[in-house]
DNA sequence: TCTTGAACCTGACGCAACGTTAGGTTCTAT
DNA sequence: ATAGAACCTAACGTTGCGTCAGGTTCAAGA
């Protein structure tokens, strides 16, 4: 049954590659035939095919043709070393698949809290979770979340709609020229702190980042009709407390 | 400050990408100059920045140049939509480099436990490895991995002596010829399955895969001197206990 | 033995996203 | 005016093959 003769064409067929792939591996100078007929065509032999297996074993490690080639020519080299800056290599790619997953995901549930949403706000929301990320480290991103996701969406929703009384009712302030200091305000001002440490689960450096983040960029989507004259004003009213 | 003209090495350096990526952005008719200059030159204007700004955005959320230029230009497109498939892209990426790495592992512990590693039996043991995903299932193997993990290394090494002994005992029996039914033997068979239940958890599908892997592949290097006789031998002797 | 279709051969281009020369023109500062 | 920096286009290189294109050889039936 075993015969120490096959075609490139019957070695296809054995080891699930194309024609075409043997044909490229002998161009590289990876593996070749060890016979060649009188007319051209590739031969060959179970030797051939035990060692087209191990390059095939070390393809599925992920490891590069010229890689690969290497390893079955100098065999001075460390192979348990390869294995190990291999498998860094592929922490790496997961870590990045993983940090690029998040982000998709941010984006995915920033969409999911907006109704309708037109090409630009897309477009915005993801610039803004970009700047977001300029902002606020992995670690701080992942408080947030964390903190966030301990709310159901019943409160998710109440809180936003805090949120936006809140902010139209200091604004009513402001715009009659209340001053700051005023206990109306500085009662606002407290409420303000609270929520704001309902989702910065009272992390002084998340605040802090995210006051840098509003005060950088005024105007965002994610200022729920926030301004920068109404931030200021917040701010002296918080001193004020 | 802000100036309505950039010349592309500016812009180069205000993005952070190189000139080429730019040229090439404009090559493929990504982002190209609202103007050109009478000489050639590229000139941006800040409108054209602010549209650079959303193609990177794009492709941080690791989209391909094409499908980035399809969602610039067609609004019809459900962004949502494309989200969604990326997520999905990604998280399937991420498995397969899981899964890689898993393999990886596997291939370093088994080096590790061997002094000294030729290269030949480095090859040998991932052809090996091969072999074990084929016959266990990922479940299967993330079981015994498992229940591996639960022994400390000074516990393993015992198994494995255990495992020596036990083989070298066995088969000084059969060499006797020692009829498998003898108790002496059936009291070997016993020790064997209970060192087999050790890292198989109990689990009969893992035993009968196993039984299946030793059966066909004799003479693999996992197998700490045993033979088809001898796993005949045993088989024997088990179905007399 | 002739014929024909299957299998084989050697190029050579294509893809993705640029990096990297190469060779030449234009800006800009002295 | 001149030199060096910055710009331009063109074209090849990278990775691992897929996919023609155009031609030769094999193998089986008439």
């Amino acid at each position: 049954m075993d015969k120490n003769a096959w075609k490139i064409g019957e070695l296809a067929k054995l080891t699930g590659l194309t024609v075409r792939t043997l044909h490229h591996y002998d161009q590289i100078g990876l593996f070749s035939a060890s016979q060649v007929s009188d007319s051209g065509h590739r031969i060959y032999s179970d030797s051939d095919i035990r060692k087209l297996q191990q390059i095939l074993s070390f393809k599925q490690l992920g490891l590069s043709l010229e890689e690969i080639k290497e390893m079955m020519e100098k065999q001075s080299l460390d192979r348990v070393q390869v294995i190990k800056m291999q498998m860094q290599r592929v922490k790496k790619e997961i870590q990045l698949q993983e940090e690029l997953y998040t982000r998709l995901e941010n984006i995915y549930t920033l969409l999911d809290s907006e109704k309708d949403v037109s090409s630009n706000q897309l477009i915005q929301l993801i610039e803004v979770m970009n700047m977001v990320e300029h902002y606020f480290s992995k670690e701080q991103l992942a408080k947030m979340k964390n903190q966030t996701e301990q709310f159901s969406a019943e409160e998710m929703k109440q809180m936003e709609s805090q949120w936006s009384t809140l902010i139209a009712a200091i604004r009513a302030e402001m715009e009659k020229n209340t001053p700051p200091d005023h206990p109306k305000v500085t009662e606002l001002a407290k409420t303000w702190k609270s929520l704001i440490n309902q989702f910065s689960a009272g992390d002084q450096e998340i605040v802090k980042s995210a006051e840098r983040f509003h005060s950088d960029n005024p105007n965002n989507p994610l200022q729920y009709g926030m301004d920068e004259a109404l931030y200021q004003y917040i701010n002296e009213a918080i001193a004020k407390i």
